[in-house]
RNA sequence: GCCCAGAUAGCUCAGUCGGUAGAGCAGAGGACUGAAAAUCCUCGUGUCGCUGGUUCGAUUCCGGCUCUGGGCA
């Protein structure tokens, strides 16, 4: 039989984190997050963490538990957020999974197996510098060679996503494009229904904004000048999330303020709408429209719990 | 009140020696299987201010009007 799981899915600012408080007070189930930035300790406001009080004394996992200059990726994810949800089953509670990082989402749900290898730093690094030399096409006809049907998938401009193909290559002998296929084909070992929170894009819009202003007025310039001043570098990736990089810019005088806000508010709205479009195409959802619904917490709630019922979860 | 300039895509503007238009930005759609708040691909958006005239044909030329800047009083 298979173990349940509740996902709680959507764009930056639908309002994932209420909701997901209340539904696991309403099942006494436990959050973990499945957010690339928020795992991130002191960086608070730009990643619009909860706080104690709203966490409102459910717990969570995967938030504040690494260091800005610490690794965190998909992997490192998965396996951490498995051994959390062992934790919960054995307290007799359902997991539940937030977050807008939907590729997490998706390698956690479908138990996507990424190879046990080590990556191969030196390797990688090497490819992209013959991709800063020679341009990204010839790594992109070395990758012809050995795995035709990613290069005919991974756009040649891709130089990210043609490094890891030739990187799997080389560290397995095997091409990452049937890896993917067979991995594909996998349904998810849960009992699972994902829930996906969304509104209309021009409610959303103004809703980031707004967002944004708060995190001004609370102290966003102040919270990136303090993790420069403790020493992290802003070509750490936890440096590139939405909110830093563009204030370090600021902070640097590259940007004007009010450049630096409008570029960030521009960045996130675009990144919403990625985070749908992966939703919209990876996974089957139940999507809920809260702004229709007035963010009216009790009725999303049972709306949720209902749904969740109805799939056939014994809360 | 008079003079000058402008009015074209959501915005900033280019253009059509008369044959109903195009850049940038904003925006939309998509991909994604070890950086995913990352990375990458594709794509438009129109009463050419209104109204008469000339013309086979006007967004383009001419007149009037309206609005917006700037100047003079």
């Amino acid at each position: 039989m298979k173990k349940p799981l509740i996902v709680i899915g959507g764009p930056t600012a639908s309002g994932k984190t209420k909701v997901s408080v209340a539904v696991a007070k309403k099942i006494g189930g436990e959050i973990i997050s499945a957010d690339s930035m928020q795992v991130y300790r002191y960086m608070d406001v730009g990643t619009a963490k909860p706080t104690a009080e709203e966490m409102d004394g459910v717990t969570h996992y995967l938030i504040d538990e690494l260091l800005p200059d610490e690794e965190f990726n998909v992997v490192i994810f998965q396996e951490k957020a498995k051994a959390y949800m062992e934790q919960i089953y054995k307290k007799g509670k359902i997991p539940i999974l937030v977050g807008g990082t939907g590729f997490y989402i998706q390698a956690l749900v479908n138990d996507i197996s990424f190879m046990e290898t080590e990556s191969d730093p030196i390797f990688r690094k090497n490819l992209y510098e013959q991709a800063e030399i020679q341009g990204s096409e010839y790594i992109h006809d070395l990758l012809k060679k050995v795995d035709p049907i990613s290069a005919e998938n991974i756009h040649a401009n891709n130089t990210k996503k043609v490094v890891r193909a030739l990187e799997y290559y080389h560290l397995t002998k095997q091409p990452i494009s049937l890896h993917n296929q067979l991995e594909k084909q996998k349904t998810s070992p849960y009992h699972t229904t994902p829930i996906i929170l969304t509104m209309e894009r021009q409610m959303l819009y103004s809703r980031i904004e707004e967002r944004i202003d708060l995190m001004l007025r609370m102290g966003l310039i102040e919270e990136v000048q303090q993790l420069l001043n403790l020493g992290y570098s802003p070509n750490l990736v936890s440096m590139q999330g939405l909110g830093y990089k563009e204030i370090i810019q600021y902070l640097r005088g590259e940007w004007t303020l009010d450049e630096a806000v409008d570029i960030l508010k521009r960045d996130t709205r675009r990144f919403a709408k990625r985070q749908l479009t992966w939703f919209r195409g990876q996974c089957e959802g139940y999507w809920l429209d809260v702004d229709k619904l007035g963010y009216n917490l009790e009725e999303i709630t049972s709306k949720i719990i209902k749904h969740i019922e109805e799939f056939g979860i014994v809360i």
